[in-house]
DNA sequence: CGTTTTATTGATCGTCTAGTCTGTTATGTC
DNA sequence: GACATAACAGACTAGACGATCAATAAAACG
């Protein structure tokens, strides 16, 4: 083996910036060069490294798809008992971005963008919603074991309801829907939790 | 007063059809060159009468918007009682859109490209998300009149919690999410419902 | 008929697009 | 130092983009 000129940049680092402009912009509104200028990359490495412009965004996807989910797996371990990690990671989500963070989210972006056209994007996508569902259900039956919640919570419905509350607020923040509307709708998933119950 | 040339074509039928464009592929992905072919219509005559092409979408996003809650209305009166309505609304919602018609919502494909970046398009969506909960809201409290609803329920909330999960449904329609999760969803916001009573 | 008004047509504008090609630079190996 | 390998830098391509211009066509009015 041998090696030749050594790279000028951080693969990861560019996913991480990348990621932030196709978070702000979406895939269609950004250009190569706009790309390449935030992500302080030459063109021809680009093609190197990702062989498209859709190549580097699939990493992006799935660079934001984990990130997001480890998010979300804090976010349900942040107090004493799952009930309450499970309330305020809702009303986490209700209260908006961290400061400097694009309000939305990448997935729900590539949703609507491609659709069922893209069926590449279409599957992480979709795995990414299932991925948010499966960790909520856990924190729902953590949180009947722990005795905050029925037994007969059907976790199942319950978990996709919940993720697609959490896909709402996304969609509504990335419009400039006022943070109290989002509290509200929280509260009212909250509230509507133990109802969910199977016979 | 005098008369020129008369048009070859009806402003509402190019408004209907380019909204079903704009449907399918968002507007940053529809070119001019396709959009004019698929509403007949000559490059000089879109710009004499929209101006240009955000123009043209202004219009699409203000017919999408007035024709989706015309379809609300008539879901949310469909039954005899304005409960059973709502419940069959949602599940309509769920079951996806009529044959031919596109998966996902104009509204929210704009909410996502245009975030608070374009204030004009951002309180168009705005004004439909709480045109669409106001109807919620006039449903749950007719539906409390007719005694299917306690009257404890906090109409506003669960309203907007709907309204929500509207939304949600969607975009996952739009990314192929099957219809029996959208049914499961909508099963749980039905027997949320009653549980977000104000005290 | 001639004028006015409006709409249509087709060519064209400059710019930007994603992607490629070529030559140069920087490394490791022999 | 010569060679192989890999990356960088910048020019470049062909086509698409949104938007405009000038010329033509079709109506109403005098």
């Amino acid at each position: 083996m041998s090696a030749g000129r050594p790279r000028s940049f951080e693969e990861q680092e560019v996913i991480t910036r990348a990621t932030d402009l196709f978070w702000r912009q979406g895939y269609e509104a950004t250009g190569l060069t706009q790309l390449l200028q935030h992500i302080n990359m030459a063109r021809q490495s680009l093609y190197n490294v990702f062989g498209e412009k859709r190549g580097l965004y699939l990493k992006c996807l799935e660079y934001y798809s984990q990130m997001d989910l480890e998010r979300l797996d804090q976010r349900l371990s942040s107090s004493q008992s799952a009930y309450d990690s499970l309330c305020d990671c809702l009303l986490t989500f209700a209260a908006g971005p961290p400061a400097g963070e694009p309000a939305g989210c990448l997935i729900v972006h590539a949703a609507c963008e491609f659709g069922r056209s893209d069926s590449e994007i279409g599957s992480i996508v979709q795995n990414h919603w299932n991925a948010m569902a499966a960790r909520i259900g856990r924190s729902l039956e953590n949180s009947i074991a722990g005795g905050d919640l029925p037994a007969g919570v059907n976790v199942l419905q319950t978990s996709r309801a919940l993720t697609h509350t959490i896909t709402a607020i996304c969609v509504m923040q990335r419009a400039g829907v006022p943070a109290d509307e989002m509290h509200q709708v929280a509260n009212a998933a909250i509230e509507g939790i133990a109802v969910n119950t199977s016979f």
